[in-house]
DNA sequence: CCGAGGTTGCCCATCGTACG
DNA sequence: CGTACGATGGGCAACCTCGG
């Protein structure tokens, strides 16, 4: 797809107003989005994040979460990108890491400061299709990187974005009423130096971004706070929270399985053990951190055998606030957006807790 | 089931360069 | 001043193995 088949419209422009964030009062905040930011869409292992030789088998790896009473599945398939290594070109399947779910992240914050646009493509294969784009610089994404405390060099940023346009992910629900498959990035135009005549580059965001987007599903965050933490699955719980704890008051703990977090997170370890001593870190550091007051956990038996954990997460007084806050935000988004027609995500609810046992 | 210790290479910082 | 590029080098998170 070109940006020529792009056509602007402007009737999705209040949704889009919606999206927005005041840049001055809410410079570190951004919004997650409902189901897309649900599951872990990346892969943080060194070791398999590039493959030079690949099966097929190899080149995809899924997620399983659940939404409302839905299981979703989450597919991503590696990148086939061509990369210098010890001077020499080579292709090489890679998926999506730490790196481009910063990038990503900071390309989403940048469209929430006033600079998002929606499209309709008119021509092709996706006609009809609406899709909501960013353009900025690279350099302003190496600035938005160093002012959250990243670093990362322009080859560095070019690839995440290849990669990320290269990649597809794919969002099903079991009864098929969600079932989405593109890039990340479906369009992207970046720019380089020898070319003079486009100084900005520009993306288009997964459609399953846009629709959430024009949907008002979406929640407002503190992005500089995720991005603070070093541990990626530090980070990724934490937009988890902030995406599914809307009630999060000091007394009532939030309840989620060991099993829940690594299925929907990353590929087990061989022991489960293992696993615990991971997320075991995350919760701490959420302590540390002052997301959680505490934590408990509890194992979940087979005759001697611990099969399974069950964390009881109490928030910090600080995190409870900045829910509350949050949810001013959400309420007022939910009131006044356009069509409430043209659902085809639903609303944010008032969930529950997310597994009983 | 658990802790400790080892391996790997991405992540990140920091410098310098170039151009209008 | 905004924009884009490259090289270098060490630390450390995620992952794995092994012994108790």
């Amino acid at each position: 797809m070109n940006k020529k088949d792009l056509e602007p419209i402007k009737s999705q422009q209040l949704n889009l107003n919606l999206f927005e964030l005041d840049p001055l009062l809410d410079k570190n905040y951004s919004n997650t989005l409902e189901i897309y930011d649900l599951a872990g869409k990346f892969l943080y292992g060194k070791l398999n994040k590039y493959l030079s030789s690949a099966s097929a088998e190899e080149t995809e790896f899924t997620r399983i979460t659940n939404y409302k009473d839905m299981e979703l599945r989450v597919s991503v398939t590696a990148a086939n990108i061509e990369r210098v290594k010890g001077g020499t070109k080579q292709r090489v399947f890679v998926f999506p890491g730490a790196r481009e779910e910063i990038i990503e992240d900071v390309l989403r914050k940048l469209a929430t400061e006033r600079r998002a646009e929606a499209y309709e493509a008119t021509t092709g294969t996706n006609a009809g299709t609406k899709f909501v784009g960013i353009a900025f610089t690279l350099y302003e994404i190496y600035e938005e990187l160093k002012r959250v405390g990243k670093s990362y060099s322009y080859a560095e940023i070019k690839e995440a974005l290849h990669i990320m346009n290269r990649s597809i992910l794919s969002i099903q629900s079991m009864d098929k009423s969600i079932d989405l498959s593109a890039p990340f990035f479906p369009l992207m135009a970046i720019a380089d130096r020898s070319n003079k005549k486009e100084t900005r580059s520009f993306v288009c965001f997964h459609p399953m971004v846009t629709n959430v987007i024009l949907t008002s599903s979406f929640r407002r965050y503190n992005y500089a706070k995720a991005l603070e933490f070093k541990g990626h699955f530090t980070r990724l719980t934490y937009k988890r929270l902030c995406h599914r704890w809307i009630q999060a008051s000091p007394g009532k703990p939030y309840t989620i399985l060991l099993s829940t977090l690594i299925s929907a997170m990353k590929d087990p370890y061989q022991n489960t053990y293992q696993d615990k001593a991971l997320f075991k870190g995350v919760m701490e550091d959420l302590v540390k951190e002052d997301v959680l007051e505490r934590y408990e956990m509890t194992p979940k038996k087979e005759g001697k055998k611990i099969i399974d954990w069950r964390f009881e997460l109490y928030a910090s007084n600080t995190f409870a606030k900045q829910v509350a806050a949050n949810n001013k935000v959400a309420n007022t988004i939910q009131g006044s957006s356009s069509d409430p027609n043209e659902h085809a995500v639903p609303r944010i609810q008032q969930s529950e807790d997310e597994i009983y046992f």
